[in-house]
DNA sequence: AGCGCATGTTGTCAATGTATACATCAGCCT
DNA sequence: AGGCTGATGTATACATTGACAACATGCGCT
């Protein structure tokens, strides 16, 4: 599959036709597999059939090319959030974490702060489209408190999922507990102030 | 004073005589100055002035090193941590996502998922000690919610954190505002339940 | 004094990112 | 038709790196 020519031609040949997206194909099936750091550019223009240094008619370095995986890996989150948005916030959230928790190394690889996605401008109009599926949510919070607010929930899930992908929770799946029953348990703990907010602490 | 001996002998000894520590000083030094993938074994040995295979005397392999330089960055947020918790809750998120930004690389390290902390002891060590200066805040909140409640807390800021690093919220400090006051914005727009909560969504 | 072990050094290897020069091929222009 | 040209892929080369093995050094104990 990730290394088919577009018409299976029965020689191979010398051009591959379709290299780009096989490329991002093959790279995204190595960092299931084996995580980022078994993510070489070689490896994946190996499991392409190409020579080693063909990808670099396609992206001019290594990080290129992980960016082109994380733009993918951000645009199905962003469809995964839109889907779960139809039943409610609450189900976004969970949805959120479960979408990191699902393929820990695509999470890690969009959001481990490897890629600046200020240096991939395809990047972050993946980036920003996924997060409109969480500030839509808080469309119902008028005027200027909006921004933060979806903000706040961003990080909150976010910070939950990375916090929790990296093992820092470990007793959240313990002692009978499901990993689901825990996030659910976090984010329930939480009130977002959608009106104007008392200067009350913690 | 990265490659000092510790008495300083007119001729380079053979052998370095305070090696590990220098060589978590030199990693140290290299992460702040060139990032994560800035920061080798043989560059962190070159620092601390011994051969390139000198490091594997004291860490079984560059993960290790990365490890150490981390465990280390865990213990300087704990006492960041502490000494905020002093001055209020609110305060210690502040100072929270302060220490992040002013340590982009040390961060993304501690936390950007390339160490899983359960393969390295020592570091889950001072983690767990940097987490209690969080949870102990929330200790007014009895009962089995204050679990949740400071896990939620520590999503928050570290998500906040995490997010404002990796450039997602461009905006955070445009317009004449400044990012502490985007930050102090957000966290404002959260309220934990630490009552009972509710079933109320969003 | 001499011995052993922890600590450093030198040498080596395979994998990797990247650069340069060359090969191949499709499509266009005349 | 025929040849040119640019896009795409190949071959080769090089420096850096993590890792390992064999050897050197010298501190501290007996």
């Amino acid at each position: 599959m990730s290394t088919s020519r577009p018409r299976n031609s029965p020689k191979p040949a010398y051009h591959h036709g379709d290299l780009r997206p096989s490329l991002i194909q093959a790279a995204t099936e190595l960092l299931e597999q084996e995580g980022i750091s078994g993510l070489s550019l070689r490896r994946a223009a190996r499991r392409a059939g190409v020579s080693h240094a063909a990808p670099y008619r396609h992206f001019p370095n290594r990080e290129a090319l992980l960016a082109a995986v994380a733009a993918q890996g951000y645009a199905r989150l962003g469809e995964s959030l839109r889907a779960a948005a139809r039943r409610g916030s609450r189900e976004m959230g969970e949805a959120y974490v479960r979408f990191a928790l699902e393929r820990p190394h695509l999470y890690r690889l969009m959001f481990g702060g490897m890629l600046k996605i200020a240096d991939h401008p395809e990047l972050r109009q993946h980036a920003l489209r996924a997060y409109e599926g969480l500030t839509d949510v808080f469309s119902v919070v008028g005027g200027e408190r909006r921004a933060e607010t979806a903000a706040a929930a961003w990080s909150l899930v976010h910070g939950l999922a990375s916090l929790l992908l990296a093992g820092h929770f470990p007793r959240a799946a313990s002692e009978g507990r499901s990993t689901e029953s825990f996030v659910r348990a976090v984010l329930g703990s939480i009130r977002f102030a959608v009106g104007r907010a008392p200067q009350s602490s913690a």
